[in-house]
DNA sequence: GTGGACATGTAGCCTTGGCTACAAAATAAC
DNA sequence: GTTATTTTGTAGCCAAGGCTACATGTCCAC
């Protein structure tokens, strides 16, 4: 773009719906943030659950990083108060890292159920869902419900088959 | 192949979509990496689109971050061969970067479609797919056209309207 | 009860995406 | 044509999330 009245960038006035995006891609980028410590509070959930104890190796391994990236991501969880560990016995989750736990693995479903609905394959609706499901919103997670609910899809009644998230 | 006999701890036995699942992790964490580019690019188209030019300064405000960071990301949009920018000229698409940012357009585009015809509200739906846009594959791409097309909503025919997206 | 295999932890390095602060160039104003 | 303003660019810092390599602990098997 060459020449031109050259109005230096008229901005200064126009700030109204510039805000906005910004506020949209700042809370995307700071999902992006919180979406490892919940993939992780999630799997710890899963593993304290079917084996009895969460180790970091298992972990790496589920998780497909290595042993030392693990044991550094634990460290984060319980700085952020949501798990416990002692070395050499395993990680614990804390009550808000068990609240937490039940919130993810509820959104995840539900993502999953709807996507499926939707006429996604399973296959790609768990390979989907596993990044998608951090960027629901509350909002849309209730219209979801909703959406399933009316569908006559059984709308997950977060006590019902719990359907043992295979993962 | 080392040791064998050696169980150790009882899992073990249940490590069968174990593979899976890391891949799937895998997949979200590589989604994230391009998400960023995937952002710059079709702000840029945007701003070539309806101003003109896409000046670093004006990617930054828009996009809530620093000019320093703006400059940053652009620096690796022409490493990776999407952008060119000469120095105080502003940033300019390659032809891939043009065609990248007619798809994530597109994407960007069907999915609020999508939320919007599953009842979340147009400022929520808006929202969440800044961030859900960079985990939909092309499958679950494919049943959501699918799914708006039988629900009676238009497609997107791809070439129609053309809505020139607010965002 | 000791040796070796496996698990765990630590250190150091890389890349990315942010930031602030400072330097340099372009434009606008005078 | 200077001067002031604004935009662009550069440098240096930080934290997060990855990795490999090395060091230490545990525990099973013998």
């Amino acid at each position: 773009m060459p020449r031109k009245p050259l109005k230096r960038r008229g901005r200064g006035s126009d700030l109204p719906t510039e805000t906005a995006q910004a506020r949209r891609f700042g809370k995307a980028r700071t999902a992006q943030s919180t979406a490892l410590l919940e993939d992780y509070v999630e799997l710890i959930d899963d593993l304290l659950g079917s084996a009895g104890e969460a180790r970091p190796t298992d972990i790496a391994r589920r998780l497909g990083v290595s042993h030392a990236t693990a044991i550094k991501a634990i460290a984060r969880l319980k700085r952020e108060g949501v798990a416990t560990a002692r070395p050499y016995r395993g990680v614990f989750l804390t009550d808000s890292g068990r609240a937490l736990a039940a919130r993810v693995r509820a959104r995840h479903r539900l993502v999953v159920e709807v996507l499926v609905a939707l006429g996604v394959p399973a296959e790609a609706a768990e390979a989907d869902a596993e990044g998608i499901e951090h960027h629901v919103s509350e909002t849309t997670l209730k219209a979801f419900a909703k959406f399933l609910h009316e569908s006559g899809r059984l709308p997950s009644p977060a006590g019902g088959g719990a359907p043992k998230r295979t993962k």
